[in-house]
DNA sequence: CAACCAGATAAGCGAAGGCTTAACAGCAGG
DNA sequence: CCTGCTGTTAAGCCTTCGCTTATCTGGTTG
């Protein structure tokens, strides 16, 4: 029994798929399910079985379910105390949508590192949202920004901005073409969501690597494109691109900070989401546009787990 | 870092040394000195450095202890659910001071076995008292017989037992030799307390793989031997063995049984310890004479851990 | 100073962990 | 009946764990 086979077996049991977890931790599948059958040839219980909908649990497996979620759990916290007692810097990761993540959270933590005095060492990352929960009540992140996160009772999801997702587009773009970004490839993201209101079919959208790209196609004519109307704001005012109407846009969202409860996340998640309600996050989350120094950026970590 | 890496660091931290420790468990002192070496380089502390007296904990040591600590008692709580869940039988780990484990653990064990109905694999252990108490705290054991273990606060140990310790020899005995059982070596014991307040010096004393070879011997007229009255109640009715006055005894001692908080102790455990208790468990710890039967008989095992 | 004790380090070894790719097995839907 | 999806098994590989014995080191203690 180690501590990364209960952490699969945990992902497994969350996720509800091996393969879901597998790409969590980024790894192949069959190190996951192998990971799986030792901890199964350990514990002499099949712990997990392949059920109709989804991996289910044996009775074993629920048994040991919250007992090795808390030991995983623990051994982040090991770590980290470790770290906190010798005045090394904290880590602090955060993960959001592709969205959220291209813009807002690089200023978030820098701003938050300067204004926490402490000594932190912030890293971001994006995650789909149908892994979110899990990388959250697994403390594989701290915090994640992103949709409202139902469904599990032991995490916090506090709506924590409003922002208005419309739809733009250049001077001669037609409603044919969608360009998007990487999270409308998500079933859980809002523009997802968007996409599936207005019933637009697969083959006439394109994914862009970023909604930088997507936007910048759009004011070319290639199409139009779903975006936040504090982040185009810019560009409208410009004449780069206009606002399109659409029969559902424009779309009242909510940015949700997901946590532990507040009794049992890090104290740093709880620092960082009580400075998410402060003026200057505000500020930062409608106009993010200041950017940070090159010293200080660190490039996003794409999907998946830190080491 | 590993559950094992995490088990060694606790108990140098619990125990004071690593040299304890490795006794313990039951290995040599390099694989503990390494196993912490291991969890410094990882954890970039050194967590537990040599003292005046025994090894002190760091900052960052002290943080960790209770943190390794849940975990490694958590591990011993996932192998106990599973196998409950699958109606497995259930373990109970009981450790004993020599003396007490001798003659009556097996009995109190099986007559447990049988009245609880439910089914369980006891087995019973031997442990030198100062190594009891860190071997509750890690749920390495479930309950511990013996001498009352202070200055634990998460320890709970609480007299079961009365009984008077004399000494005895046969018609021919003199006082120059005493002849003892393997808890005279164990500071914490009783028997050891005796020979203490006696003042015996340690080349009077010649130490016998068990009470019962020892009794044989002073009946022969070898020695004089410490003894619990109500043990050897029947060898002095036949007059093998005969009452030695001495300055301190007969000593009043009480067995206590150490387990942790009830809130946090196994069920299991806090049902044996409501079974010793009862008027069947007095009896047998006064008149053990009975055995059982060899079917279900199982040696103690000595020292240390169970695997 | 020598002796000794406890802990750390070195070197070596077998077993397990943990990862990969490739192939297999059960089961849906067209 | 075939195809596609998902989980498992097989085989190979490298690393790490965890243990040993032997040796070194540093602080006490006579």
């Amino acid at each position: 029994m180690t501590l990364t086979q209960l952490g699969a077996f945990v992902l497994v049991a969350r996720l509800g798929s091996v393969k879901a977890a597998a790409h969590a931790l980024d790894v192949s599948e069959p190190a996951v399910s192998q990971a799986l059958a030792a901890l199964r040839q350990d514990l002499g219980d099949p712990l997990i079985e392949r059920g109709p909908n989804g991996m289910t649990l044996t009775p074993g497996g629920a048994r040991l379910l919250p007992i090795a979620s808390q030991m995983v759990a623990l051994g982040a916290e090991a770590e980290a105390a470790v770290r906190a007692a010798q005045g090394r810097p904290e880590p602090l990761r955060v993960v959001a949508t592709s969205t959220i993540a291209e813009f807002v959270t690089a200023p978030l933590i820098d701003a938050f590192a300067r204004r926490a005095g402490r000594d932190l060492d912030g890293s971001s990352g994006v995650a789909g949202t149908s892994e979110m929960s899990a990388l959250v009540a697994n403390r594989l992140t701290d915090i994640a920004l992103g949709p409202h996160l139902g469904g599990d009772s032991e995490l916090l999801s506090e709506p924590v901005f409003r922002a208005r997702l419309i739809v733009v587009g250049g001077s001669r773009s037609s409603t044919s073409t969608w360009l998007v970004d990487p999270a409308a490839t998500d079933p859980g993201s809002e523009t997802s969501r968007l996409l599936r209101r207005l019933r637009v079919p697969d083959d006439r959208i394109r994914v862009y690597p970023n909604q930088t790209a997507a936007w910048e196609a759009a004011a070319e004519g290639g199409g139009v494109a779903p975006a936040f109307a504090h982040l185009v704001a810019h560009q409208i005012r410009r004449g780069e691109l206009s606002v399109v109407a659409t029969p559902v846009t424009p779309m009242e969202i909510r940015w949700h900070a997901t946590t532990l409860g507040a009794d049992r996340r890090p104290p740093l998640a709880g620092a960082f989401r009580r400075f998410l309600g402060t003026p200057e996050a505000m500020h930062l989350m409608r106009q993010p546009g200041a950017g940070i120094p090159p010293s200080r950026f660190r490039p996003p970590v794409y999907v998946t787990i830190w080491s």
